[in-house]
RNA sequence: GCUCCCGUAGCUCAGUUGGAUAGAGCGUUCGCCUCCUAAGCGAAAGGUCGCAGGUUCAAUUCCCGCCGGGAGCACCA
């Protein structure tokens, strides 16, 4: 019996009880966690909604603590409540048998979606993220939506759901094209070139994407000054859209490159993927001309052929009003005949949800270290052996910048209204404020800063404008800064306990990394999605306080417990007899202490369930950290290895057990991993 | 002009579908390593929840109107 089962059992007698002693219905029966353990470890203000009701109902006037009283008897005859308090105006406040829950806690998993091996029946949802257009370097604003759409995946899969991972791979747009024309016509070089110097590169531990990072920057710069440059670019365009041509090559090649550093700057995150899907072969494959043909089956798409968009076919919608500036409705084929981006979009969310009849070529494109393979699109078919069953999504998650809220909005809109059988709920987009700099971030970067932009609260990042945070350079300065504390902390352990083993080199790095990780998950995961996260570098690099390596250390100290204690007591659970022991130690005078790290920790399924339903990561990262709080107190509170009553060490002992079980869980599901020491 | 987001302690942010004395971190001040790791723990100080109305037994939360900040509204991607 955990508690989610217990507070689901509490809300059916309420629903059973409502009905029998007041002939009303209740669809759902709010609870709640009461502001502190004395208040109880489940609460139910439903007495104000059923007196409410009753009035509604029958026209007396009823006392909502009459009420509650009259459901207290019935909620108190479940085994795992202890007692009922009706408190306040009408509250019910559950206690549970904190023994008995104890007890029970020891042989229940802390997430059990988890350990159940993966139902490969199961409805399958899809989550597109990361998608940084292969052109450069990813900085911290994409490290944003690759964290939360990772620890996103974790929470689907912690709910036990079947998850696809997918990168959108924009390998034919504009930022390709730019970084094409800088290489070819600034730094004059062909393929074979671009190849030596990728080769140099690596040759000298540098990475081809900050090489691009650089260019790219150069290439925007020029453009201000060099109209036939510009003009340029839209020759490159066309070459790489149209395909079969050394251009289109060489931009391959160009796009290839940054998409493999990506990868591997994602992989230092512990972010991994199941397919990267190209826009060239949504070209190429006319996923387009498939959903036009059904856009103009069900008759939601016209062809204009008055006013401003005449010639062009689009979609009208009605969230939009139109003004004399902008139409109403979306264009989505160009009076040139060639289609947008929001209709390419369309085409390629349709395939997600299975709704195209048609499907890509799968090619294996780079295997991880433990043989996980991450497959690409192909035009071709290239005979490929084992490819899983991609596309077909039950729900698909677009985990993209909220400043494309608009264009997701028609995507989402048109979908539904080509096949209102699927309807609007199966696109969801995940949206998320940018990560900006602060003017002096800014210019601890080495920018020049305008007055007016020294003005604002913050300052955009810009490929563009190569102004931003590069996640490896981010990730690296961590990594230094944990590696060098690793050092000092191992000095001082090895200096008071002279006999104690030292750690490798290899095990420091490993802790420094995971370290490193912690730190910049959590920071990117503390802030709710529709917050505006202006990077501050004392704050991203600080490894106290509100942090991931704050709730990481919480984990090391209870592991630590365990190592001390040795393996003896693992398994070892109580009898049931000692259920009136047990209750003693909760009775005493600090048992209400020892009993809310047992609840608080017992809460993780609840809570993740309440991630997934709000699509907000941010509350299982501010759980986290109240657990860790929570355990940190406790370890102060509680000598557990030096505890002379047994029954109080033991009772100590699986409480200590629950909440690492509860903390280790929460971090893995945020992506962050517990470190062997500290 | 229209749409969306934000405004809570000196700073950065949480605050579930309305509910009990509005919380955390940082910063400031003061305590705690003879005791399972001080990347820790405790205490103090700090609030007209932007302003003004409305709905309700109950509003930081829902509705309306202002004020201030941000983003979007392309035949760009």
């Amino acid at each position: 019996m955990n508690l989610l089962k217990i507070q689901e059992t509490l809300r059916q007698t309420v629903v059973e009880t409502a009905r029998k002693e007041f002939n009303i219905e209740l669809e759902t029966v709010a609870s709640e966690v009461p502001p502190k353990t004395e208040l109880g470890d489940a609460a139910f203000p439903v007495a104000f909604e059923l007196a409410k009701r009753i009035k509604q109902q029958t026209g007396e006037k009823s006392n909502p603590r009459q009420i509650a009283e009259r459901l207290k008897a019935a909620l108190e005859a479940n085994e795992s409540v202890e007692r009922v308090e009706v408190a306040g105006a009408g509250y019910l406040n559950v206690f549970f048998d904190r023994a008995k829950f104890l007890i029970e806690s020891q042989n229940v998993e802390v997430l059990p979606c988890l350990s159940e091996s993966e139902n490969r029946a199961a409805p399958k949802v899809c989550v597109e993220h990361t998608s940084v257009n292969p052109n450069k370097a990813a900085h911290i604003g994409h490290v944003r939506n690759s964290v939360l759409g990772d620890t996103f995946v974790r929470i689907l899969r912690a709910n036990g759901k079947r998850v696809e991972v997918q990168n959108y791979i924009d390998n034919t747009g504009v930022q390709v094209a730019d970084v094409v024309v800088g290489f070819v016509y600034l730094e004059n070089k062909t393929l074979e070139e671009i190849k030596n110097l990728h080769a140099r590169l690596t040759a000298e531990g540098k990475t081809f994407d900050y090489f691009c990072w650089d260019l790219y920057a150069k290439v925007g710069q020029e453009y201000q000054k060099n109209e036939t440059l510009k003009a340029r670019r839209a020759e490159v365009l066309h070459l790489i859209e149209a395909g079969g041509n050394p251009t289109a090559e060489l931009a391959d090649y160009v796009a290839t490159r940054n998409v493999e550093c990506i990868l591997a700057t994602m992989e230092r995150f512990g972010i991994r993927y199941d397919l990267l899907p190209r826009e060239s072969e949504i070209l190429h494959l006319h996923f387009w001309k498939k959903a036009f043909e059904k856009m103009r089956e069900r008759g939601v798409i016209k062809l204009e052929t008055t006013g401003k968009s005449a010639g062009c076919w689009v979609m009208p919608t009605d969230s939009h009003t139109g003004t004399e500036e902008h139409e109403a409705d979306k264009i989505l084929v160009r009076s040139n005949g060639t289609v947008t981006y929001t209709g390419k979009d369309i085409a390629y969310q349709m395939w997600k949800l299975g709704l195209l009849d048609l499907d890509f070529y799968y090619n294996p494109f780079h295997e991880y270290a433990d043989g996980k393979l991450v497959w690409i699109t192909t035009a071709e078919n290239l005979q490929s052996a084992n490819i899983p069953d991609f596309g077909g999504s039950e729900t698909v998650y677009n985990v993209i910048d909220s400043r494309q809220s608009y264009p997701q909005e028609v995507v989402k809109k048109g979908v539904a209204t080509i096949f209102p059988e699927k309807g609007e709920a199966a696109s969801v987009h995940l949206a998320y404020e940018m990560v900006a700099l602060s003017p002096g971030a800014a210019q601890e970067l080495g920018f020049e800063i305008s007055e007016a932009d020294k003005q604002k609260p913050f300052i955009e990042m810009s490929g563009r404008k190569g102004l931003g945070v590069k996640a490896d350079d981010l990730i690296n300065r961590l990594e230094a800064n944990a590696l060098t504390e690793v050092n000092n902390r191992e000095a001082s352990r090895l200096e008071k306990n002279p006999g104690e083993e030292s750690l490798s080199e290899h095990k420091k790095i490993e802790i420094a990394h995971r370290i490193a990780v912690g730190a910049l998950r959590y920071f990117l995961l503390k802030f709710t999605r529709n917050t505006v996260i202006v990077f501050d570098f004392k704050e991203a690099l600080s490894f106290e306080g509100e942090t991931g390596v704050f709730c990481q250390y919480s984990a090391v100290r209870a592991n630590s417990i365990f190592r001390k204690l040795g393996e003896q007591v693992s398994g070892s659970g109580f009898q049931v007899s000692d259920l009136e022991a047990i209750s003693a130690i909760f009775n005493a005078e600090d048992g209400d202490g020892i009993w809310s790290m047992v609840i608080l920790a017992s809460r993780l399924e609840e809570i993740i369930a309440n991630a997934l339903n709000a699509g907000e990561p941010a509350i299982l990262a501010k759980y986290t950290f109240n657990l860790a709080k929570a355990f940190n107190l406790f370890y102060y509170n509680h000598k557990i290895i030096g505890e002379e009553n047994q029954t109080k060490r033991a009772v100590l002992i699986a409480v200590a057990d629950l909440a690492r079980r509860s903390l280790t869980a929460a971090l893995n599901t945020l992506g962050i991993e517990v470190p062997e020491r500290m």
